[in-house]
DNA sequence: TATTGTTATACTCTATAACTATA
DNA sequence: TATAGTTATAGAGTATAACAATA
């Protein structure tokens, strides 16, 4: 019973962790997280209009707005018109862009080394298949409370 | 090596299904996560200055006073004078401040049931151990590259 | 008529600096 | 002189609503 919400205990720790973590590591770079999130998005969708952002985001378009324009004077992004709507505005990475994901992708690796890596290999295994099926279980529960919200402000 | 970065992968995933969760949550009682870790801490403190609290959240005194004027007026918790120190505030819980807290721990144990209520007995100690050891080398982690901020900017 | 992005407005969280009242 | 809390100001992230340009 006991061993159950030490699990969740030192899953909440572990994201207030990773929260200071990530944020102390972006302020190196001038970014935010909401920031790189789209950052991230941007470089595995490659150029995008701000529409499509805000649907990945799950933000409004309004947001985007305010996030893309901090990143282009900043230089992570630009804007472009789209080429054949002239509504829409197509947004990319610039070379910096495209060179810090490049880095955080690195440190991402590293981290990992670092928090797993002189664990035995079963042991991490082991670690890696009981947290996929506590975050499948996460996952799902939060994907039912936010279906059953929508039902209940729909009906 | 691809086991490490499928753990950091998975507590990242869980990391933002926590946030969403807990958002989704506290935005039933008409809470967010900053004022529920403040009413939190007030839990474990008993009646508190507001010094006290911004040094238990590490941040500014002037953003408890925000913090302590959403709850006040949402009922949460009430401003009295401090009995001997007539330049300060003691922020206490109310009556639904403590209820809220009491059901909130109660939520906690029942979500930790959730998602690992199934697993073996064996199986969720060694999660939670596993957990132990990668909690504490981030948390390692986190204060080394914080000393290191200090001590670059200090020095 | 519907969609894309923006301006207008507002709220929360966060910070620093200046000020008031007290120690 | 130092401390507790506030007002003043500012910036980031978030939202909705109204509006312009275009489809």
């Amino acid at each position: 019973m006991e061993d159950a919400t030490r699990v969740l205990d030192r899953l909440l720790e572990i994201h207030v962790l990773l929260q200071r973590d990530l944020a102390r590591a972006l302020e190196g770079n001038g970014l935010t997280t909401a920031r790189t999130h789209l950052l991230w998005e941007l470089r595995r969708l490659g150029p995008t209009t701000q529409q499509a952002l805000a649907a990945a985001l799950e933000v409004s378009p309004r947001n985007v707005t305010g996030l893309v324009d901090g990143l282009e004077s900043s230089g992570f992004v630009v804007r472009a018109p789209h080429p054949t709507d002239r509504r829409a505005t197509l947004v990319s990475l610039t070379e910096l862009g495209e060179l810090t994901m490049g880095e955080m992708a690195t440190q991402h690796v590293e981290l990992s080394q670092q928090l797993v890596g002189d664990m035995s290999q079963a042991d991490v295994r082991k670690l890696a298949k009981g947290l996929d099926t506590v975050a499948g279980r996460l996952r799902t529960l939060v994907e039912a409370e936010e279906a059953g919200i929508t039902t209940a402000a729909t009906g």
